[in-house]
RNA sequence: GGCCCCAUCGUCUAGUGGCUAGGACAUCAGGUUCUCAUCCUGAGAACGCGAGUUCGAUUCUCGCUGGGGUCACCA
């Protein structure tokens, strides 16, 4: 049988990181066994869809690579499955659960449930439908459908990252199927698109473990075979808690707004509770789909570390091709008033090495952005050096750069060429480089002297030499 | 509180009935380098507790403790 995952977000707000990882693994996994994803809304509330959420998820997912390779026809490429679209289909089969004697219609009002519940709670029981309406043949008018839980039953199954779970059935509650606006919930919803959509492996968070014999019942009420559970260990803050709005770095939107590259998100989600078993850590989406193993995910949740992803994300800086990074970098530099300039690409190649995220880009090297330097004469001077000296090797070494042709001038070449000559007039690189350095970058910590010459070009250089000993001078 | 899940360095994790319990991030100390970053070397750092099984348990079983999830006409 092939292989079919889905991710299944509701547009109620900003994707959770957590949620970003769980549509990873699916993809991982039905990529790794050449199988089927999808991507399906389930926007069955209405009162909490959030509009332009839905927007947001699908841009997210497509900016990570997590394409989605089946659904409804828009605009000749394959869209997401959408839940509201499909409701009719949800209370055809919910009547079929009505004639087959496994649901029923419930006219209780919210607040009889209340005060059931309250007084559940004051004798320390479990709070869950007393049954009141199950034989009371309701008038579906303005009713909720609840799916009769059979008593005295043993609810087991295995999933597949957790091994053998049970549940009793006397545990279980009630659940209502469709709501009195004629919607369904997401467990009616959720069955039975799963089923329709001939999904094999339901891989989710675990916040969904206790509601699987629910999910069973129902596939059992149906008489359809379901699919495989594999319930997610969750992302913990670590401050106690799963990871939320409240603890901050919630919303996976944020990070590719900070500008971390998607395959390094990617990565350190992965980490997050699954692990190759070798040494290596950094893996390319590709990489990640010939390797994934569902049955060698953690059972235990996992503190979501930043210090981990921002080595990640300069891991994959560094190895990311920079004309790719050009056309990712733009949209940050503008937002910085930066104008891209010609040899964008050399500068991504200087700074890819140093920065973390894309937002970065343009602070290691904002010599080359602007036109004037602000800096201190002082900070001119080398350590163990003086004033004197500093302009001494300043003159000599304009001189000296002033005779090198502009084909001479790369950061290997110069790195060559000035080495060998400070050597051979034992000028001291610390007394000769230092100095140059500043005076191109205008910073005490920078890159070096030689990428910085070949990133402002001939002209340029030239030009802070001459100024950098004007400072000096006066 | 009921039910369910989980438990190896600070964090993410590897691992086995007998190992000096391995790696990565972070931290600290050196080295390379004009600075910073990179890179290299090194250091400290963990099997929650108690029984049982066993010649021997971090590993298997049970209990405890701790952490988490869930108990809506939300997903």
């Amino acid at each position: 049988m092939k292989i079919k995952t889905r991710f299944a977000p509701s547009p109620t707000g900003h994707l959770h990181i957590g949620g970003l990882r769980t549509a990873l693994f699916n993809f991982l996994f039905a990529r790794h066994h050449g199988g089927a994803f999808i991507v399906r809304i389930e926007d069955t509330d209405r009162a909490r869809t959030v509009p332009g959420t839905q927007e947001e998820i699908l841009a997210i997912l497509k900016r990570a690579g997590l394409t989605y390779d089946e659904g409804p026809d828009v605009d000749g490429k394959y869209g997401p499955y959408v839940q509201s679209e499909r409701t009719e289909l949800y209370r055809k089969y919910a009547e079929k659960l009505v004639a087959s004697g496994h649901a029923y219609w419930c006219l209780c009002s919210v607040e009889r449930l209340e005060k059931m519940r309250e007084e559940q709670k004051k004798r320390s029981e479990m709070p869950k439908y007393d049954g009141h309406c199950r034989d009371a043949h309701c008038s579906p008018e303005g009713a909720v459908l609840r799916l009769k839980i059979p008593a005295g039953r043993t609810i087991a199954f295995n999933d597949a990252i957790r091994g053998d779970v049970s549940f009793a059935s006397n545990d279980v509650d009630d659940q209502v199927l469709l709501k009195s606006d004629g919607f369904p919930t997401y467990h009616l919803a959720n069955i039975v698109d799963d089923h329709l959509m001939e999904i094999t492996h339901v891989i989710r968070g675990e916040e969904w473990l206790s509601s699987t014999p629910k999910h069973l019942l129902l596939y059992e009420a149906f008489g359809w075979k379901p699919p495989t559970f594999a319930h997610l260990p969750l992302i913990l803050s670590g401050e106690g808690g799963k990871l939320s709005k409240r603890s901050g770095h919630a919303a996976a939107i944020d990070y590719f707004e900070q500008g971390y590259l998607s395959e390094a998100i990617l990565n350190f989600l992965v980490l997050l509770g699954w692990n190759p078993g070798g040494e290596r850590e950094v893996y390319s989406l590709k990489e990640l789909i010939e390797v994934f193993d569902l049955a060698k995910v953690n059972k235990s949740g996992a503190v979501f570390s930043l210090d981990k992803l921002d080595w990640l994300a300069h891991e994959h800086m560094k190895q990311a091709d920079p004309k790719r990074l050009v056309k990712l970098v733009e949209p940050f530099l503008k937002k910085k008033g930066l104008e891209p300039p010609r040899n964008l690409a050399d500068i991504l190649r200087v700074e890819q090495q140093r920065v973390a995220t894309l937002s970065e880009v343009g602070e290691e090297t904002q010599f080359v952005f602007v036109d004037e330097l602000n800096y201190k004469p002082a900070l001119l001077v080398a350590k163990k050096s003086n004033t004197e000296e500093a302009k001494d090797r300043l003159g000599k070494t304009q001189a000296f750069l002033t005779k090198l042709s502009e084909k001479e001038w790369g950061t290997a070449t110069l790195e060559k060429k000035l080495l060998a000559w400070i050597k051979e007039h034992t000028l001291g690189n610390s007394q000769t480089l230092w100095p140059l350095r500043v005076a191109l970058t205008g910073r005490e910590k920078s890159p070096g002297p030689f990428e910085a010459a070949a990133l402002l070009g001939k002209e340029r250089t030239i030009e802070r030499v001459e100024d950098a000993i004007q400072r000096l001078s006066s």
